[in-house]
DNA sequence: CATATGAGTGACTGTACACTCACTCACCCC
DNA sequence: GGGGTGAGTGAGTGTACAGTCACTCATATG
């Protein structure tokens, strides 16, 4: 153990914290809106680091993103052994507040939104293909429910970034109201 | 260029032109993956003066916005009108198809999703939340559906982008087809 | 014809950004 | 203590792009 000021680690260990660092950035500014020297701000490194470390702007979205899909699966393993009975229906319920009380801060949620407007860049659409995978399949095999109950799980699912990103979850009209009815929002 | 080729025109006549190029440039880039030059080149004008007749990309934006959502309203009118009966559900449905015919080129799916990730720009936002209040309160209103119904109306249509943007309609595994099944494609 | 008005442009400016490269320095093993 | 390996950076490079401006020319009217 050096007393030294040793802020030096293994690139192995510190691409998971820029990657991590990745997703709030990427979250904040979308693929073409953030620079990779606000990444490096974020995770305290230089550019030219991250740019040795993740290849290409693109390599470090799409790690940025897997670690977001990581993380969705796994609120909704524990929002799923959090459920109050394992009947599907009742499990996909705790699945979406869980999901729900996940995307709180909304990081992850406007990371998939941005993924979705970037999917058309090979690596990137892989990447979101594969994420959406490990959740449905997760979400029906979990769950145990109908392949109608995950698909509107899943719709609903879109329904509540579309509230949070357009911001319709503060308006009082009632055409706003009707949208969020029943969706679970952040306190 | 030459004088002869160049065809005048007024500036009021010339704007709603290139925010119809504007839909269909942003739709392939989004807005900062676009360029104004990009419009310019399809709408056969000169960048220059594409700033001219909008002042900044962001108003630019903002009108390929409101001419994506104008469209959107009017083929769910069409498809309404097109219904086999009046019962709320039948017109619900009719307008749902309509929906998936006019995005069968992708371009107004995609201006949607694009705008999305850009809707914390407060113009864009607002134009997003007047589109979607548009559309909400037409599908309500033209069809005397139960506010649940519409909800569930728009969920869909978001799950329809998700599909559509992440390619997963070509997908044969189990969890793609899930998610898109009863989802009506282009041809 | 003379002059005004407005359409439309070429050339430019300032800036921002992805990526590179030569380099420094910390740490490890002898 | 000396030399090798790899962490980490400062200073660039090339390029792309939003917005500006002085200008040309077409048309309209007296």
């Amino acid at each position: 153990m050096s007393p030294r000021s040793s802020i030096l680690s293994t690139a192995d260990a510190r691409r998971p914290l820029v990657a991590a660092s990745a997703v709030t950035a990427f979250a904040r500014g979308g693929y073409h809106g953030t620079t990779i020297a606000v990444v490096a701000r974020d995770s305290g490194i230089s550019p030219a680091y991250v740019s040795k470390l993740f290849p290409t702007k693109e390599r470090l979205f799409v790690a940025a993103l897997e670690e977001c899909m990581t993380r969705v699966v796994e609120a909704l393993e524990r929002g799923a052994d959090a459920a109050s009975s394992q009947d599907p229906d009742v499990v996909l319920d705790a699945m979406g507040d869980a999901y729900a009380h996940l995307i709180a801060d909304r990081a992850l949620l406007m990371l998939q939104v941005h993924a979705q407007s970037v999917a058309d860049v090979p690596e990137i659409g892989a990447a979101l293909r594969a994420g959406l995978e490990s959740v449905t399949t997760f979400a029906k095999s979990r769950s145990g429910a109908s392949d109608a109950a995950v698909q509107r799980f899943m719709a609903y699912g879109q329904l509540c970034h579309l509230i949070v990103t357009a911001g319709i979850e503060q308006i009082p009209a009632h055409w706003a109201t009707l949208l969020s009815d029943g969706i679970t929002h952040p306190g």
